[in-house]
DNA sequence: TATGAATGAGGCTTCATTCAT
DNA sequence: AATGAATGAAGCCTCATTCAT
C-alpha cells in the first residue's frame, strides 16, 4: 500500500507532470528558435522535438505566438529578478551594482536576449496575445519606474549626471542592446568568447553617465 | 530627324528605363515594408506599390530575398560613404568627428537602420543571397579596417584608450544599434523627437572610449 | 440498517444514476445545438456542459453521430405519441383531429423540430448508426401505415379527397416542415410569437385535402 | 494575320475564360456538394473536380464561405426572376400564375432548392461574407414587397382571403419548402418522379388562400 | 468507473514562383 | 518584354476518439 497515493496527492502529481510537459514545450521551442531561425520552427516540429503530437501542444497553448510570448516573459521576468537585486545593492552603497547587473543579466545568454528582441518584432501587432504583450510592458514599466527612482537618488548624491533619469537607463539599455546584437553579427571579425570586449562594454555602461564625463556636444 | 536615336542610344535609353524601374521596386519594397511590416508584405503588394506587374519585378531579382538583400546593400553602402567622410576628418584634426559620422548616420533614419537589422536576421541563413551576403560583409569588412586603421592612430596620439582598437568601433557600433532600437521599443515611455536623449547617446557614443574614462572592472 | 441497500437494489440504483446522466447528456446536447448552432458544438462542450468528463460521454454513446441520432429518436417518438393520440381521436368521429394533433406537436417547439431535420440531413450517409436510423425509419413508416389507413377510412367516407392516400399525408408533413422553417428564416419581416399565422397554416393543414378543394391543375 | 487579335480584344478573351473558369468552380461545387454532402466537400475537392489547382479557388473566391453563398445568389437569383414573370401574369388576369411560377421553379430542381436552404443554415453567422448574406436577404425583401402588392389587389378583388397578405406568400412558401424537402426524405416511401404528388402539392399551394377556404380553427 | 490529456488526420488559407500569352 | 493567372507546398489549428491512471 506504500506506493497508494491519496486522490489528492494524485491530481498534485498530474498537475506537475502537465506542467512539466508544458516545460518541455517551452524548451523545445527555445532550443529550435536557436538553432534554427524564427521562421523555419514550426509548431510540428516544436512538437516533435519535446516529443509530444502537435494537438497537445494546443491543450498547453491557444496558438503558437503564445508559446513565443511565454518565452518573452520568462526571460523578462528573470532580468526583472536580477535588476531588482542589483538596484537593492545600489542603494546600499555600491553605485554601479544595478547597472552591472542588469548587463550582466542581458549579456549571460545573449543568443537568448536577442531572441526575445526578435519576437518581440514579431509580435508586434498579434490580435492574439495582446494581453501578455500588455503584462510585458507593465513588467517593464515596473522596472522603469525603479530605476528611475535608483538614479534620481545618484543623482541627488551627486554620483551621476543631472540629466534626466531615463538618459541614463535608456542609454544603458541601448547599450546593452548593441552589445546583445554585437555577439552575433556575422560582419565583424568577433567572436565575443575569446577577449575583454564585454567587459569593456559593460564598463562603459557601468560608468558611462557618471558626473563629469558627459558634455553637451 | 531630331527626335530619331541611334541604336546604342536607344539601348542606352532603355537600360535607364530599367534601373528607374529597378529603383522603383526597391522604394515600394521600402516603403512597405516601414509601413506594414517585414511579415505583412508580398511580392504581390510591392508588385502593385511600383506600379507593375507581378512577373515583372522577378525580372529584376532572382527570388524575394534579393530585393531585401539589395535594400541592405544600399542602405550598407550609404554608411560606408558617410564614415569614410569622417575618417577623413578625424584623420584632419577633429578627434570625434568619424564617430559622430557614423552615428549621425545610422540615427538620421533610424526605421531605416532597424529594418536593415531585422532584414539582416531573416535572411541570415537563406540559401539563395549567399553572395550577396559575402558583398555585405565585406564592405563592413573594409570599413572595419579603415576604423581599425584610424583608431590604432588616435590610440597612439593618446586620445583613445589603449585597448584592441575593435573595442572602440565595436562599442560604438554596439551603442548606436541599442540607439536605434530604442526609437522603437514600445515598453519604454519614451518618443524620440521630443528631447535630447539622442544627443545624450551619442556624446556618449563619441567620448566612451576616450582616454581616462575606462578602468578595468 | 434502514440505509443497507440489497445488491439487486444497489444495481438498479446505478442504472437509474446511470440513465439519469445519460439523459444529461441528451439535454446538454440539445441546449447547445440550439443556442450554438450545429457546428460550434464539440463532444467537449457537451461534456462540461453535462458536467461530466469527456471520457464519460463515450461510455454511453460509442460516437458523437449517436447522440445526434438519439435526439432525432426520442423526439420522432414523441410524436408518433402524440399523433397516435390524434388518430385515434379521428377515428372516433373528429376528421381533422389527427392533422391538427401532427401540426400542434410538430410546431410545440418549432426549434427543436427544425433541429431535428438538419441533424437528420447531416448523419444521411454515416457509417455508423446506420442501424439508428433504420430505427428512425421504421417508426415512420409505422407512422405512415397508421395515418394511411385513417385517411382511406376519411376518403372512404367522402371527408377527404380521393387521391392515393399518401398524398394528403405527405402534403401535411410538407406544410408543417415548411412552417417550422418559416419561423426561423431571417429573410422574412415574420416572427412568429406576433400574430396568427401559425394558426392560418395549421387550418390550411387541416382542411387541405378536403373533398372539394382539389381541383386538377 | 488574321488569328491576330488586337490588345482589347485579347483582355477581353481573357476576362471571358476567367469568368468561366469561375463557373466551373461553382459547377464544382455544386456537383459535389449534391453528391456528397455539404460536410464531406473541401475546397481540395472542388478544385480537383474543376481541374484545377487549389490555389486558384482563391483567385475567384475569398474565402470557401463565398462559394457557398455565391450558390446561394446565383439560384436566389433565378428564383426571383421566375416569380416576377409569374407576377406579371397575375396581374394581367391568371390569378393563380404567380404562385404556379413560384413553386415551379423551386421544385424544378428541388435538390437544389435544398442544398440552397441547408446553406443558408450553415451560413448563417458566418464572419465572412456578411455583406452578401445581406444582398440575399434584400433580394428576397423586394420579393416580398413585389408579392405583398399583388396579393394584396387579389383580396380587393375578392380572390383571395382577406388576411394579412404575408399570410399567403409565407403559407406558399413554407408549403413549397416542405415539398422540396419532401422529395429528400428517406424515410417516406415516396419516389418525386413516380407520381401525381408534386402536382396535388402544387394545386394546393395555388389555391389554399382563396377566399372561402380557410375557416378560423 | 470516470477522467481528461494526448493524438493526428484533415480542413482552410497564404504566397513565392513559374510560364503561357 | 511585361503580365498576372495558376500552382501546390507548407503552415496553423480543430476536434472526435482513445487509453492510461
Amino acid at each position: 500500500m506504500g506506493n497508494q497515493l491519496s486522490s489528492s496527492e494524485r491530481i498534485r502529481e498530474k498537475k506537475k507532470l502537465f506542467l512539466q510537459r508544458e516545460q518541455r514545450i517551452i524548451d523545445a521551442s527555445l532550443e529550435l528558435f536557436l538553432s534554427e531561425g524564427i521562421d523555419r520552427v514550426t509548431v510540428a516540429n516544436i512538437a516533435q522535438r519535446a516529443g509530444i503530437g502537435k494537438g497537445t501542444v494546443y491543450k498547453h497553448f491557444l496558438t503558437k505566438n503564445e508559446i513565443l510570448v511565454r518565452i518573452m516573459l520568462d526571460y523578462e521576468r528573470s532580468i526583472t529578478t536580477n535588476l531588482a537585486a542589483g538596484i537593492a545593492q545600489t542603494e546600499q552603497g555600491d553605485p554601479g551594482a544595478a547597472a552591472k547587473a542588469y548587463f550582466n543579466s542581458r549579456l549571460a545568454r545573449p543568443e537568448l536576449d536577442r531572441l526575445v528582441q526578435h519576437l518581440e518584432v514579431r509580435l508586434d501587432e498579434a490580435e492574439d496575445i495582446r494581453e501578455q504583450m500588455q503584462q510585458l510592458h507593465e513588467l517593464r514599466r515596473s522596472n522603469e519606474q525603479a530605476l528611475e527612482d535608483m538614479i534620481q537618488r545618484q543623482i541627488d548624491r551627486g554620483v551621476l549626471e543631472d540629466v534626466p533619469p531615463r538618459y541614463h537607463y535608456l542609454a544603458a539599455w541601448a547599450l546593452a542592446q548593441g552589445a546583445v546584437e554585437l555577439c552575433f553579427n556575422k560582419s565583424w571579425n568577433y567572436h565575443p568568447d575569446s577577449d575583454g570586449l564585454v567587459d569593456f562594454i559593460t564598463a562603459i555602461g557601468v560608468t558611462m553617465g557618471n558626473r563629469g564625463q558627459y558634455r553637451k556636444s
